[in-house]
Parts: structure tokens; sequence; C-alpha cells
DNA sequence: TCCCTAATGCGACGGATGTTGCGTTAAGAT
DNA sequence: ATCTTAACGCAACATCCGTCGCATTAGGGA
């Protein structure tokens, strides 16, 4: 039943996209009552918020290329595909954490998460040599990453994947 | 009369934040009727459009230091003192800008335009010698300002204002 | 001064969103 | 099989947000 609402909210955010998404039109296309709905989730952040925890990989981990730059490239792709993926949930989520503090918190909680994964492939640069032990890592992720969410989420404008890319170059030349 | 209710949206947005920013509270605090803030100005992101367009300043233009590195410190300080100002307008409208298409494209209108007069500092610095003329000025900013943005706006931490620096000096290296 | 028009104030209304009380169903334990 | 408990369905209700019709006021021109 959590997988027909969640697959229901998935369906009109693709449909109507955030400001479009209601507790009623969810309802009716999973087929739970709208009190249920409410008393679960609480609200349409709720929905979002439990997409964002079924969709978390508990396993994730940076892709090994070989290289600080490579890997920064990877990682770019990544984020790079999750904004730009129809319907975008993290798009999704994002919008819904200047309505509600829990998704605010969820959100914080995601990305704290993924940035401590992420920092994997600064150790590996550490340990390959390619740079100094006492990099600081998150200040190195966004630079990387920062300017992917500016353009596609705050800005609203396109970025290929070349830019993408390009951004990751300038962050893993930044700490050599 | 417009500026009763406007100093009176940034009174709200000063005491309980864009989230609990309502009509009736800038209608009872600025002695408007409701009704005619509605026919005015629509709804809460049409008030907050309104204060940002009350807030630019037609000329402004970006401090000449003398240098590429610290004209884009100058820029990135703006940038922190806005997103960090309490309360900060530039955030309480990035929040409604994912409310309704008005605020997305007022906020879109006014960061292409505060880009596009940004965009001198990298003309005063191929003017220096100091890059090249084919230099991306946009991807250059992008890269000094956007880690603000998704720290401050996104990430919802704090950032130091030598962070803000950081980040104006690795954008500028990024281009020699 | 008088009139015309546009903007504002005002109360009432409609609709959407969220809540509550109660009956019903489903699952697990003994 | 029966009991217990927790979750769900259902309809009615409450509340908040935005709109509408109408009266009033302010401003500008003949």
């Amino acid at each position: 039943m959590r997988a027909d609402v969640l697959a229901a909210v998935e369906a009109e955010l693709a449909e109507h996209g955030y400001d479009g998404l209601t507790i009623d039109a969810v309802a009716a296309r999973s087929g739970v009552h709208r009190t249920t709905l409410y008393r679960r989730w609480k609200d349409v952040s709720g929905l979002l918020v439990d997409l964002l925890a079924a969709g978390a990989d508990d396993a994730w981990e940076p892709a090994d290329t070989g290289s600080l730059e490579t890997d920064l490239m990877a990682v770019n792709r990544e984020v790079h595909a999750a904004l730009t993926a129809r319907p975008s949930i993290t798009q999704a989520v994002i919008a819904a954490s200047f309505r509600t503090a829990e998704a605010a918190e969820a959100l914080t909680r995601f990305w704290a998460d993924r940035y401590e994964r992420t920092a994997l492939v600064v150790r590996r640069a550490v340990d390959r040599g390619e740079v100094a032990a006492d990099v600081d890592a998150h200040r190195l992720l966004l630079t990387a990453t920062a300017p992917l969410y500016h353009q596609l989420v705050l800005l609203r404008q396109p970025m290929t994947r070349d830019e993408a890319d390009q951004h990751a170059r300038i962050a893993a030349a930044s700490v050599r």
C-alpha cells in the first residue's frame, strides 16, 4: 500500500509538477482514502520525504574511476541526472523544503549523508597522493556540485553535461 | 500606501519567516484591507516580487577593486550579505519562486540582470590582460557565487565570509 | 461646484484543505 | 475459532484562503 501511494505521488508529480501535487489527487489515483494519507503522511511534504527515503540507497558509494577529476565528474553526472529527471524527486523535495520544516530537515539529512559518503573520493585521492591530506572535502564537493544546483534549481536554466564536467574539473584543479 | 504595505511585508517576514507570511497579517499590520491586497498583489508571492522590485537598484554596478580576484570577492560578499540578512528578501523570493510562476520569473529576470551587470568584472579583467578574451563570464560567476547559494539556501548551513572569499579565489584561479 | 471614474473598504459567500468521531476490516495471539 | 488491537474507510465538520457584489471615498476634469 505504501508502494501504491508513492507510485501515485510520482505519477502525479510527473503530470502536474510539484505545485499541482495534491493529497486528493494522490488519494484518487492510489485508491487510498484521504484520511489515511493525512494520518500517515501528514501532508504533501510528508509524501515527498517518504518518496525520497524510499529511493535512498543505503549502499550507495561514489564510483571509483581512478582519479579525483574523473571521480568528481561521475558525481556531477549523478547530480545532473537527479536534477534533470522527469519528474525530479530531488527538485520536488527542495520545493517542499521551503514549506515545511520536516522536508527541510529530511533534505539536509539526505545531503549530509551523501556528502559524507562522497568524501570517499577525496580520501582515495589522498591515498593516491593526488592531493594533500588536509584538503577540505566539503569545500571541494561544494565547488564541484553547487554550480549544478544553482543553475538547474535556482536559475532554472539548462546545463549540458559538458558544463557539469567542466565544473568537476575546476574543483579538482582547485586542490592541485 | 504601497510603501506601508511593503514595510509590513518586511516586518512580518522578519517576525514569522516566509512560511508564516500571510495576507491577513500584512493587511492587519499595514491597515490596508485584505481585498485590496488580493486585488493589487494577487498573493504573497506578488508582495515579495514587488518588495524585490522596490529594493532593486537600477544603477547598481560591481565594485572596481583593481583585480579580478578581489572584484569577485566583493561580489561574493554582497551575495553573502543578501542571503544572511534578517530577513533576507532574496531567500523569501526564492521560497516563493517554488510556489508561483510569477515569482520564479521575477527571480530569473532579477538574476539575469545581475549576472549581466556583474559580467563587467570579467570585461575589466580582460582589459587589464588578466584573463583571455574568450572567458565564459557566466560560468566564472557561477563558480564564484553558486557555492554560497547552495550552502546558505539549500544546505541551510552557515558560511563564513572567509569561505565566501575562498570561493571567489577559486573562481578567479580557474581562468588563469 | 458638480460629475465621472477608479480605487478602496466591507461583509458575505464558495471552495479547498485538513480534522474528528465512529464504524469496519484485517492481522496476530492465545 | 475467538479475542484484541491497530489501521483504514467514511462522512460530517471546521477552518482558512481567495473571490464577488456593492457601498463608499478619493481624485481629476469640465
